[in-house]
DNA sequence: CCGAAACTAGACCGACCGGTCTACTATTGA
DNA sequence: TCAATAGTAGACCGGTCGGTCTAGTTTCGG
């Protein structure tokens, strides 16, 4: 039982760094295969084809993100905009970290999905729209509270979380360009202040 | 003389179309040539790689982006804010036009190959990142001028050219994300009312 | 009118793609 | 203990990939 577990997670595992460092497109099964020490016998044996575990990696996408950064920045004892703040640090974090480690800024693996994807395969694109959705509902639930509370002036608060949303996608994407995670914090502050 | 050009143009316009419609990766040299009527030869005649005309399609997406967008919004006699305004108004237009054609919301062209191939591809990231330079530049003149002209408070114009460009192109991945150019109409006007 | 150069046609190449299949081993429940 | 089931190994499949090559045709300058 362990084995199985073992070799299903290690080829997730295998997945989720490839497709992240690289694209869908250029990960061939074999590579991931390779990578998790996993033959292809095993590997069809755990997934029906290469579109079905890239649904189950983007689930295992966001538990990571939700375990590294949501739950720390989303933390009901934090005042709500300061919930934004760290959010956003955390996520600068971790985008320095992995190009210290491969060299390349990476980018965000929702939004490179969905760029590659989301005209070709309609299951992918629908999956990382909820992913978005998920996200924007954090940042529409921390403004609806800002509000509440006095800390912003009202405001269409779903309306500014999709904002909030798109500047940090959009941030990513410059910084992935460029290569270099700095641009992110000139960028990303920008995001605690959008109002709609 | 009239039919080289011709088989260039068809090759150039049809891997332009081809790849803004799916991806650098699923478009193969094969389907470029059959879109635009050529044979192998002709194309490896005038293409020494798959990669070198996409850096020529890259251009090529700027000059058609200049003519049909960037000089009508980036008019010297417009106010420089409302500048702004219609580089956004003309660009909904665009999406949602491409979106009637193909069914899908196909997203800016060069930040789908940034992300595509930013990590793999050094020459066509570096092409990338120089276009958007060039059009967070002409965000950063418009506000320079607003500034001086008193339309707007003075800001630091670089952080908030690029975080205009930030909030343009990941509104264009949610949008594409969603598969619905409307939300662009709520997200793109945010952009002009951004300050760094 | 001719030779060279530009261009075209399309067969062909090895590599790799996602996926299948069969044979084998390890595990488990009765 | 034994049969069934889960998992592994890896050869193999047809198809497609980017790219090459040769033979032929068209164009054009002198």
């Amino acid at each position: 039982m362990t084995t199985q577990l073992d070799t299903y997670q290690r080829i997730i595992e295998s997945a989720k760094e490839l497709i992240h460092a690289k694209s869908y497109a250029d990960v061939g099964v074999a590579a991931i295969c390779d990578r998790a020490a996993v033959k292809k016998g095993s590997f069809y044996h755990y997934f029906p084809s290469k579109q079905e575990l890239t649904l189950t990696v983007i689930d295992t996408y966001y538990t990571d993100f939700k375990d590294r950064i949501i739950d720390q920045a989303f933390d009901a004892r934090l005042p709500p905009l300061e919930r934004l703040s760290k959010f956003i640090a955390l996520s600068i974090d971790v985008q320095t970290n992995l190009h210290q480690q491969t060299g390349h800024v990476l980018g965000c693996p929702f939004g490179n999905l969905a760029t590659e994807l989301s005209t070709q395969d309609e299951a992918i694109r629908c999956k990382l729209d909820h992913k978005f959705a998920a996200l924007q509902n954090l940042f529409r639930t921390a403004l609806r509270e800002a509000v509440d509370r006095g800390d912003a002036q009202d405001m269409d608060v779903d309306a500014t979380a999709r904002a909030i949303l798109a500047l940090f996608e959009g941030s990513m994407l410059l910084a992935k360009t460029h290569n270099d995670p700095s641009i992110l914090r000139q960028l990303l502050p920008a995001a605690t202040q959008l109002r709609l």
